[in-house]
DNA sequence: CACAAAATGACCCGTTCGGGTCATTTACCC
DNA sequence: GGGTAAATGACCCGAACGGGTCATTTTGTG
């Protein structure tokens, strides 16, 4: 018996939601809740297999939500149930500690699908979250960046100085720092830090 | 009609899956490879629609073929079918490029859902698979920093000098360099890029 | 309350970095 | 074949950094 928690502020899809869930077999849910303060302090006492969570609530905001649960409890799994798609919003769930993220126009099957499939080590997600999740691995193609500055940006992302960079390209180390000139302009940085930083969260390399 | 390419040394599998697809109803198998290199020549004279691709290929991994495919054949949409569950595999080969991972024992009927869906812009993974991508997004919890030095990590993610973080923390720049000198002797580092590149790949802020 | 861990602040000094301006050679595209 | 982009190398200088050693205050847990 999977017992469900549901964190949605729409009353009438709270109740569906979980009479969807208490009407199936192997799904049971006996708390539900209208914004995150109430879930956080009653998921303490109550403890769930799963929690389906809106992410737009009144108040505190669903991926806090999912941060402060998560932190008292990382075993637990929860599944983001929303209208949104926005990239960030979805990232955001996601490194809170969400382990799954349907919108809200999946049909009940596949939402029943996506609670079994979590508890077999899932994580279940739409098909354009899916996308948008792995599109975040690919590397920019068509860098603004030309091979070389590449290189450069690599031995950067390794902590390496101008010295060591140029050591290990084979160049004089004021060639490093003609290509990290023309590298800090293009990313429009002012620091090695501030260009890997960059380098990494825009998948430049 | 979608037009499937495969990529598989196995010759008993590589026609096995080819008689599948060309006995399912929308879809076809004209083209099929061996190995890498053939597959990289003939994808450019006849384009498929979807490539299922092996990983541990004789010559050049699949990993090296998915870059070099996507390289000259952006929108071509690659599942990858393999044995490995590997982390690192997993990894590289979404970030050549691959939109799918399926491991092997994936049922036939999943194997056509998951064309399918690839076709609908989303991203079949298989469930262990698609669990280790989300987990990837999660911060490691119990790090070794201080919640201070966290801070000042963050700071230093957005390139800020110490002065910079320092009026931006509220504290001098003195005590910057100091939370610095630890974090750089917790992280094994030596300078802000390099404590950076680790914070980012290890998820740590 | 006592003790430990964390956070705060200060000084010195040699090295590295960032931005400025200079120039030459190689490679590729029209 | 001539022009453009890329890659290479050099110098200067002030600001920023990294490592060293010093000490005080705050916080939290037993």
């Amino acid at each position: 018996m999977i017992n469900v928690a549901i964190v949605e502020d729409d009353k009438d899809i709270r109740e569906s939601l979980a009479l969807l869930i208490n009407s199936t077999d192997g799904f049971m849910c006996t708390t539900t809740y209208g914004e995150c303060m109430s879930a956080i302090k009653g998921i303490n006492e109550d403890i769930p297999d799963i929690v389906l969570m809106d992410i737009g609530l009144p108040g505190m905001s669903g991926v806090e939500g999912i941060r402060r649960i998560k932190e008292k409890h990382p075993d637990l799994d929860i599944i983001v149930l929303t209208v949104h798609e926005n990239d960030d919003i979805v990232f955001e769930a996601l490194c809170a500690g969400a382990c799954g993220y349907l919108v809200k126009e999946t049909p009940t099957s596949r939402l029943l699908d996506a609670m079994r499939e979590v508890k077999h080590g899932g994580a279940p997600m739409s098909t354009q979250i899916a996308r948008m999740v792995v599109g975040s691995f690919q590397k920019k193609t068509e860098s603004l960046l030309t091979a070389r500055e590449i290189d450069v940006l690599n031995q950067l992302c390794k902590g390496k100085s101008y010295r060591m960079i140029a050591d290990s390209l084979s160049i004089s180390e004021e060639t490093v720092r003609r290509h990290l000139k023309s590298i800090y302009r293009k990313l429009e940085v002012h620091s090695k830090s501030e260009a890997v930083a960059k380098a990494l969260k825009e998948n430049l390399i």
